[in-house]
DNA sequence: CGGCGTTATCGAAGCGCTTCGATTGCTTAG
DNA sequence: CTAAGCAATCGAAGCGCTTCGATAACGCCG
């Protein structure tokens, strides 16, 4: 392996110099630059990682911490620390793979030894235990999610809240009076990241200021037949559904819709809201809000990358505003009968 | 953020002495290395991950490539992935995490700026591009799963061959005569790893060997009713079905063997064999042969440390045996009437 | 009591890079 | 014609650790 002596003694220059050349940091002519460009390929000169690192003092590695709570959804996270690892590609980071049972201690390492720059959390839980551990820890540290405490941390999400508003904005000017919203299993609600809570309230209120019907039902296994049939009986003129729930329930709605007699979209409109789509040959059919890695997950890098180079102070809490993404789902409310009619 | 430096100074030793006692390279007395413990801990001491690195010319990290096809399952990846890190970690070596769009380049750099020490390549393909880059890396490369051409590869896979004569074993000891493959999507069976192809060839020789009739068929969407009825229409007497295919096929074979008035197993066994779990809310409620990271993940990872620690040489392809797991979904054949018994 | 092998510790030379200040060789103003 | 200014380059001092060979202190044998 070359190092950047051999390229120095190939050019014919100095080695501060190769070294400026090849970071741009000092201007260096174009004769020059040319000759230790052409001698880099020649030799097929690498910068060593480590020797950069202990140099310049910082590593260009990201660590991202992947959490597997045993009831989220493996490939929606594979997808966020893919897309963490994208983000970080574009500005020259590598990442790093923390695990869960080790989320703690690797955060401590990473941070301690200089192993990386900085971190990005992944599925923050509302009472998160890494959020007092990034208070303490020295270097720079953004959630993806957001914790009940926000306090000096720095956090992206999607913003849920507006998720839920266009959904029922979309739902009511399509003429839609009564709209039942699907969320999560309860435990989810209890264990995990708090928005599905957000959603839920948000949809509460939202609905309630806009003067329509609605209920809202937490689906006790993946089928979502019983929480259909109990959000019918709740709103027996239910037109429109919002769903912020697990993906197999999700995938399970047409079919239960159809076999009580529904098509989407003539007798019932659908809004999939704060969502991450699975990556499987059968997409959902609905109208999505979706809670997109690709969009979070490079905010959230930029901002670290702000901090980490010293670009832009710490930001507080991002929320991201959702895209609207059509599938033909949503329709004018189907005519009710007059006695049904408000 | 302490150094080495302040180590020994604290301890009133050299700077050498607190290296050696660190890492138990030489004999230190138990006064000293007391002393030495103490002064760490008092000043917090981590050695900085980059010094240690150039100096050592190792970085302790293993980088591991996380290919994502629009047709595998993100979460099986993300399964791998994780089972690899955690395997790492064991050996005090953390991962880094390359993504598909970037993977041969990212190879490339990690070896040659000596970011990583070793690289575990995860879903090899049949034709893999990664199969000749790893064989003109300067560091050591294990594969999880079997390219077509192993020459000068090291790779670490299930025994699938084993995992197909075991089921079928077990079904023909249950005096089952006539069983079916429900094999991959057409499309994966190109694209993917060769193992699915591995699968049938076997699940057709051995079969055939032991005098049964069989019968395969590859589904063409994620539902297993028509595959099922395939196989029945060809296999009118078939009391054993052999599963290598996608999780959501799997999951619906149990509706579609009900929906034709068939009961697991009273009417039909079932085994699935090499597949990966997905650990979802509900597991498949099969008899199993799994293709389980973390059966396959730390033998690839005790392998590579081996190779990157001096300890043994190169060892060509690893087939682990898989592990039978029962859920009762396998029982005597039915009875048949005379007829249809040969 | 001198020489020798042990054992525990020290000192210093790197590892390969970044970065600061100094130097060199010009050009231009005074 | 000299001082000043500028651009391009060089030299050397680290960054914090590992590791090799040297050294010192000690007991042991002859």
């Amino acid at each position: 392996m070359a190092t950047i002596d051999d390229v120095a003694r190939q050019a014919g220059v100095a080695i501060s110099t190769v070294s400026y050349a090849l970071s741009g940091k000092r201007k260096v002519s174009a004769d020059t630059r040319a000759r230790i460009e052409a001698a880099c390929v020649a030799l097929d000169y690498a910068p060593r990682a480590s020797a950069r690192a202990l140099a310049a003092n910082r590593s260009e590695v990201i660590a991202v911490t992947a959490p597997l709570h045993p009831d989220t959804d493996p490939s929606a996270h594979m997808a966020f620390a893919m897309e963490v690892t994208i983000a970080a590609r574009d500005h020259d980071y590598d990442t790093l793979l923390l695990v869960h049972d080790d989320a703690q201690q690797g955060m401590r390492r990473s941070a301690a030894t200089a192993l990386a720059d900085g971190i990005i959390v992944l599925d923050v839980a509302a009472h998160d235990e890494r959020a007092a551990l990034a208070r303490k820890l020295s270097c720079p540290v953004v959630f993806i999610g957001v914790p009940e405490d926000t306090e000096g941390l720095v956090c992206v999400d999607l913003d849920f809240e507006a998720a839920i508003r266009q959904s029922i904005d979309a739902l009511v000017e399509a003429g839609h009076r009564s709209v039942g919203l699907i969320s999560q299993h309860p435990e989810t609600l209890e264990r995990e990241s708090n928005y599905p809570l957000r959603v839920v309230h948000e949809f509460e209120r939202y609905a309630q200021s806009c003067g329509i019907d609605f209920a809202v039902t937490y689906p006790e296994t993946d089928d979502a037949a019983p929480a259909l049939d109990d959000l019918l009986a709740r709103l027996p003129g239910m037109t429109g559904v919002v769903l912020n729930t697990a993906n197999p329930v999700a995938q399970s709605l047409a079919a239960a819709l159809g076999a009580r007699g529904l098509t989407v979209p003539r007798d019932v409109s659908v809004i999939a809201a704060g969502m991450t789509p699975i990556m499987a040959r059968t997409p959902l059919p609905f109208d999505t809000l979706p809670l997109d890695p690709r969009l979070t997950c490079p905010v959230a890098v930029d901002i670290l990358v702000d901090l980490l180079e010293g670009k832009a102070p710490a930001r507080g809490v991002t929320l991201v505003t959702p895209i609207y993404q059509s599938q033909g789902s949503v329709a004018p409310a189907p005519v009710a009968s007059p006695l049904q009619a408000r």
